[in-house]
Order: structure tokens, then sequence, then C-alpha cells
DNA sequence: ATTATTACATACCGATCGGTATATTATTAA
DNA sequence: TTAATAATATACCGATCGGTATGTAATAAT
């Protein structure tokens, strides 16, 4: 009934996330925005409400497809030890690859934004607790499976693999000495063993 | 010899730092920085040379600040497995007595500008360094007393504490549920005492 | 083929951005 | 008292900010 769009909405935001990844919210101009998606800027106002708005959808566009890659790197290993294990070793081998390392798009929005911005607290929010959840359930895994002691309160365990991560994640920026990073994620794992 | 400067530059750089810790670097504005700072433009700039500038300077009053704060806190208990519950327990109830939540402006500066500045790559790498030194001398303070067991570690548990307090000031700022943070620092908590 | 509808590109909006030129005022040294 | 120095206040700079009005091009229904 009317002249179709010409781009890809959802390349488009994918292109939109990339740009808020690095930048942050306030760092990030119309013009970084529009040069990246390869669009006008109507176009972008008319798809996506307004800069918040679009910020809003590339956040929810990356913590659903975050989410799907941590369920699905911690089910590449029936070991549920050996599946932490690697999927902390990946989280930190990847940032240290990185130049600029860019992080969690998630975290760098729940500092910058959180505070002043409900909707961004509870956004952020429900992905770490969701997180949380993903790790419930692997842990679970292992105390079915036999792997883990049957003793270990997995809900509260959960939590606290979460929020190491998001303290590595964070220390990460500052490129600090590996050693420092390796000592910390063999730490956290012995969490996992022993609790 | 010369005219001298009205305003208390220490007052001034305190007001900027604030104002960088409310809002950040790019959402703080020169016109609410000298709003705040009670004074005029150009006095700002012969002070402080430009934003940057005056961004560094506040950061690194913040650090020092910080530093001391923290290390007081650590010694206002003979009992170091004391002096870490309480410490802990105070960054927590702080943070939900605030509306906003600041969080640290260490960290908060980490996230924002590490990735894309060496030099705050530096900065914020090195507070978080010295604040495990204080850390790694306290928990040396309770093997020497007998306190703590003469087989950990200090140096490395020094670490681990530092990255887990910055997942937990990180996390807090979306105003989670108590529960999963005082089960994360009763688990922090627990590695001073089993390790 | 005409009309309604919507996406497009250009060009523009007022506001605000970080930063500075200019002139005045206050101080100290001579 | 005068000259030198530096801090103040005002007013301004070009650039860029987020956001939009306008006219044109493309599609689908009639």
């Amino acid at each position: 009934m009317a002249r179709p769009r010409e781009f890809d909405q959802d390349k488009a935001l994918e292109a939109a996330m990339d740009v808020f990844w690095e930048k942050g919210f306030e760092a990030a101009s119309l013009s970084d925005l529009t040069a990246r998606m390869g669009i006008q800027r109507p176009s972008l106002y008319s798809a996506f409400g307004d800069k918040k708005g679009l910020f809003e959808a590339a956040l929810r566009k990356y913590t659903s497809s975050h989410a799907a890659y941590v369920r699905g790197s911690l089910h590449k290993h029936s070991s549920v030890k050996e599946a932490f294990r690697t999927f902390f070793e990946d989280v930190v081998s990847k940032e240290y690859e990185k130049s600029p390392s860019t992080g969690c798009f998630c975290i760098n929005s729940m500092v910058e934004l959180a505070a002043h911005d409900e909707k961004f607290e509870i956004l952020t929010r429900e992905h770490q607790m969701y997180l949380s959840v993903i790790f419930q359930e692997t842990l679970e895994r292992g105390i079915q499976s036999g792997e883990l002691d049957a003793g270990i309160n997995a809900k509260n365990l959960a939590q606290t693999l979460v929020i190491s991560l998001i303290g590595l994640t964070v220390f990460l920026k500052s490129r600090p000495d590996r050693v420092v990073i390796d000592n910390f994620v063999k730490q956290i794992l012995t969490l996992v063993t022993i609790s």
C-alpha cells in the first residue's frame, strides 16, 4: 500500500548496537549512528522513535543474543565444571584479543544509565537475573549427573557467579596483568568444585 | 604580584568531582561544572586546563581519598574478618540508602573511558591494584595475629576480593533484591575464613 | 492511470556543546 | 603612584548536538 522500506531494519539495529556498545549512549552521536547504519535520520526516527528508543532496542537485541550465547556456551560440554571453566576463560581471552576491549554492552549500560533511568535499571537487572537462572540450571544439571555435590545451593552459587562475572568483565577494561585475572578465574571455579 | 584567586581550588575540584561522579564525563557539561563549582569558565580553564584535565584531577582526588577511606575502614576492627565484613556491608547499605546510587567514581570511569584512553586505563587499573595491596596487608595482619590460616595466599585472595568488590558495586547500580546481594557478601566473606 | 500512503534525501531548526577573546578589576612590586 | 601581572566577568566563537519540515520517489489499492 506504500513504498517499502529499503534497508534491513535488523541489520541497521545491529549496526546501532555496535556503535552504542563501543561508545556508550552519550558519546554516540546521531551522525555516528546513521553513518554506520547506512540510513538517513528521518528513516532512523520513523523506525526507532528517538535516540533513547533506538538505544533501548539495541540493548534488548544485545541481551537476548547474549543470553543465547551464554546458554549455548554452557551446553557445549557435558561436564559442568568444564563448561564453566571454558566459559570464563573465553570471556577473558576474547577481551584481551580485542582492542579496544568492548566489555559487555549490558554492563556498560548499567553503569552509564541504570542509576538515572528506571527503565534501564530494570532492563539491566533482569538480564543479570536471567543469566543467573542459566547458571543455576547448569549447576543443577551437574548435581543431577552426580558431578557436583548435592549439598551446594545452586541458586546462591549462580548469583555469586554472575556478580563475579560482572567484576571480571569490568576489571578487564583496565587491562590488568593476566596473572591477576587467571588467579581470579581459578578461585571462582573453585567455588563450583567445592561449595 | 598579581590578583589572588578568589575561589578555593580544592573546594572547586571537589564540586567538579561530584558532578563527574554523578553524570560521567560525557554527560557533564561545562555549564553543569561551572555552576556547581561556583566559578566562571575562564577560571576553570586557567586552573585545570580543559575538561579532560579537570576530569583527571577530579579522578585523582577521588582515588586518593577513596584509598584513604578503605584503609581507615579496614583498620577500625582488630579482627580482620570483622573488618572485611563491616567494610562490605557498609558498601552495600550506603548504596541502597543513596538515590540515585552513585557507585564508585573510579569504576564508572573505568567503564566509560578506560577502553578508549590509555591514561585512564592506567589510572583506574592502578587504583584497583592499590586497593588490592591494602586488602593484602589487612589479610597479612590477620595471618600474623593468628586469626587467619597461615596457609592462605594473601595476595591472590586480595585480588579476588577487589574484583568481587567491583562486581558488587556495579551490580548495585541496578538495585537488585537485597537477598541476592547479602548472599554474595556472605559467600565472599567465606573466602576470607576458609581459604 | 489515479490516488493514497509511506520511505527517501536534503536541508534546515534552535539549543547547546567545549573553548576563548576581550576588557575590567584587584593585587603586588617598584 | 605607576607598572606589571593575573584573576575575574561578559560576551562571543564555530561546531555539533538531537530532532524535524519539506519535497520527491516508489509502491499498492482502486
